[in-house]
DNA sequence: GTCTATAGGGAGATAGAC
DNA sequence: GTCTATCTCCCTATAGAC
């Protein structure tokens, strides 16, 4: 709430102060990619935005909020909803290519998915319940793609859902440890050909008349 | 070297000393895998072990050293090598099974290969080798598995190698949030008879004459 | 909003007695 | 081998001036 003083509020005092968290939480999300939660400091961020360790702890009055602002701030990054129907498949490879390309990006993923199912870790929500929210919609969108006779026979949506999201999750982890030798986009790709059907050739719209 | 004194080596004192440290190493092995090695201390595997935390250090000099002997002991338990041939996608879903029984061994495994990936972690390297080591053996599995024909047309062996292993580490990490919906063996079985195509009936030898 | 100073709490590792 | 005592370091968070 509360634009404050005149009209031209987006040059206001509040943008500079909106402006100063979106660079603490950059820094914040590269110091918890490297170092993960426990292992990164206030004091390290703070340095990356050339403040002191309290400034940073004035606009997140926590080491744990301070994470949840990095998470926040990578969703807004990277978060482009994979596409419906049949685009479902050329989405998810598309959103591999462009984390690839965002450093730090992965990192955080891979180092929090881990560290935050340990026992009080302020993390531990964010991904429970991403999962369960991803796992419900990959499962939808293969509903969908099973409908349309675009899923190979025998193939189950849920239990293909569940799959595509573990392996990009272990995909991610390989390719921290030899980028040179993963291939996270192709391999994603080689799985949904597996499961998934090509498109007919001519679906046959109505009954065209041989048109030109 | 140096079995001290008489021959009755294996009731000797070093018995209870290698006794000792097994132990040390599995409380170890259970902390670090609640709390990570960076949340995770010394004095917690002490108390687990009915010890003081220097008396824990005179065994291991360093926590990074208590860490490394916790995935050996970890290796101890879990790597039964997968087996050859026709047996191999067999004893992947049998160990996925053996693993979920085992309690604390996949929690280990989970929390340390992400935290592995950031800079100075003691597991790095582990992890490193471990990943290059696996996927060169299922690959080789699989070639073989193809030059049987048992692999199903259009399916590249180091590409269905590295997927396996990804889907396995990814599937473990879903499991640990949500054990209740989440089946490790059969998402894994649902893979390999995604890729594989059932044994030929009979495999025809030589050249059977119609023999009863 | 930003800073310096500091409180307050652990952590890993060492010294040395028993 | 095991302990107690302690060193040294670093981290989060607070207090209060500017």
């Amino acid at each position: 709430m509360a634009i404050k003083g005149t009209g031209r509020s987006p040059r206001g005092p509040y943008a500079k102060t909106a402006e100063r968290r979106r660079q603490i939480a950059q820094a914040a999300l590269e110091v918890f990619g490297a170092r993960g939660y426990r292992g990164g400091t206030v004091q390290e961020v703070a340095d990356r935005v050339g403040m002191s360790q309290t400034s940073v702890l004035h606009h997140f009055p926590t080491k744990a909020a301070l994470l949840v602002a990095a998470l926040e701030h990578r969703d807004a990054i990277a978060d482009e909803s994979p596409g419906t129907g049949d685009r479902f498949a050329e989405s998810v490879v598309r959103q591999a290519e462009h984390n690839e390309g965002a450093p730090g990006l992965i990192e955080l993923y891979a180092v929090l998915c881990g560290e935050s199912t340990t026992e009080g870790h302020p993390a531990r929500t964010y991904f429970e319940e991403r999962f369960e929210r991803l796992r419900s919609e990959y499962a939808e969108e293969l509903r969908h793609l099973a409908e349309a006779g675009r899923l190979r026979p025998g193939v189950d949506p849920e239990t293909a859902g569940t799959t595509l999201l573990a392996l990009w999750d272990g995909i991610q982890v390989q390719w921290l440890f030899a980028p040179a030798e993963i291939d996270m986009a192709a391999t994603l790709k080689a799985y949904l050909d597996l499961i998934m059907l090509p498109a007919p050739a001519a679906p046959a719209p109505a009954a065209p008349a041989d048109a030109p």
